[in-house]
DNA sequence: CTCCATACTTCCGGCATCCGGAACATCCGG
DNA sequence: CCGGATGTTCCGGATGCCGGAAGTATGGAG
């Protein structure tokens, strides 16, 4: 994500007017759409890295474009609006929204807030959901596991343990956090679920159980999936 | 995070006694400081999910305890501040803060902006800042230590005893803070546990542990994590 | 109904960690 | 030189965590 790509939804043409110059004078590549049929189909196109949406499109209601967008992406939506209702604030930024900025507003603040709307996307980049790693295979589109090419049929409860812990991309999870993740809130304390499912995933998915390479646990504290396989 | 940990740094009272109650009853803990001394030690100690923070501090100037935090922290900030000036606010955003809230503000909103720095952390994971210096790594989200490049394993009390000391960011802790924060209040007294794992994490992650560069003793006060390998 | 996979529960042994005490070396200021 | 604070190394015992091996429900498929 060298020069993040934003897109704008709006209708006004003054505000696009001003906004397109804006952005492209920070380093940013900058598409525009007026009309909420055109963003849609121009944010599936090409997946920017943030949508500006104007809330008071002509042709379509602003918060069904943003729940239109949630539906498939986790990209950072800024919105802006004339509305300055605390309800509308409330809904927006619920409905899955970044920020919220009411006009008229700065152009510093602006560039700002996507500054931070950005930051948040750049250290975790999901994009791949198939994981790879020294014979394990995650694919948690398709809900495939295998190990060394067999595949590995999972149930309920391991798979979202193994989920919880890809989720984390190699970086723990608290006992707890996996507990209430996992057996829903409620389900802290019971850590004997968590050594039994853990083994349990270590017998299907590693190589030698006894040795895991990809499980593995940190005492006190919790799990942690390893995904470098050269680490021995 | 079954119930996230909320910090308030706020001096004034009237604001402070309807926040709390106001966050008390979303099933947020909370946690409350008046001045920034008095906050930074409860960030410290306690490590909040999130910290709702007032630029209009008495003690010291909230950019600067913006700063303090972020050295050693990316949990979500929320500013709460009276001025309204887009120069402050493009200070606070740039400084690391997640948003920013004028006054006044309504209570909808500012919940639904903590819901949305509390997804931020959930989902597109943020990284605390990896700190390094001199050969040395730490990396405080995935427990990972290193020292020249080999991956350093700590015991539980090792660890703990050097976040205390990464929390303080090169500034002296003293014997007693160190013993009631990683031994548990009460544990005050015996300086020789501390001794003794200072003498291993010295042995771990010092080149030389017998002229520590990094775990500084300050003789009958503390000691002290010096980040700065420059100094020789 | 029976069979079977899944989920929950209990028990126990191994092992790293931690405690507490002791001894001894070192450094520094008076 | 002396005394205090600090650094380092040993050891035995206690504790707690983890992993493995059971057994016990529950619920669905045949």
């Amino acid at each position: 994500m060298n020069q993040p790509l934003i897109l704008i939804i709006e209708d006004e043409e003054s505000l696009r007017r001003f906004l397109i110059p804006t952005l492209s004078g920070q380093q940013y590549q900058v598409l525009s759409a007026a009309t909420a049929a055109e963003g849609l189909a121009m944010a599936r196109t090409h997946n920017p890295d943030l949508v500006l949406l104007d809330l008071g499109l002509p042709d379509r209601d602003g918060m069904s474009v943003l729940k239109d967008l949630r539906a498939w992406s986790r990209k950072p939506v800024v919105i802006l609006s004339a509305r300055n209702q605390e309800r509308d604030k409330v809904a927006a930024l619920d409905q899955g929204a970044d920020d919220y900025l009411a006009k008229p507003f700065g152009a510093a603040e602006l560039l700002a807030r996507i500054r931070v709307a950005l930051r948040h996307t750049l250290s975790a980049d999901v994009a791949d959901p198939v994981i790879c790693s020294g014979g394990l295979r995650i694919d948690l589109e398709r809900r495939e596991i295998s190990q060394g090419g067999r595949p590995v049929k999972l149930t309920a409860l391991e798979y979202r343990l193994l989920e919880a812990l890809v989720r984390r991309q190699g970086k723990v999870a608290t006992h707890s956090q996996l507990l209430s993740e996992v057996w829903g809130p409620g389900g802290e304390g019971n850590t004997h679920y968590l050594r039994i499912y853990m083994a349990m995933l270590r017998k299907k998915l590693e190589v030698d159980p006894t040795r895991p390479r990809h499980f593995i646990t940190e005492p006190n504290v919790g799990y942690r999936l390893n995904l470098d396989a050269s680490s021995d």
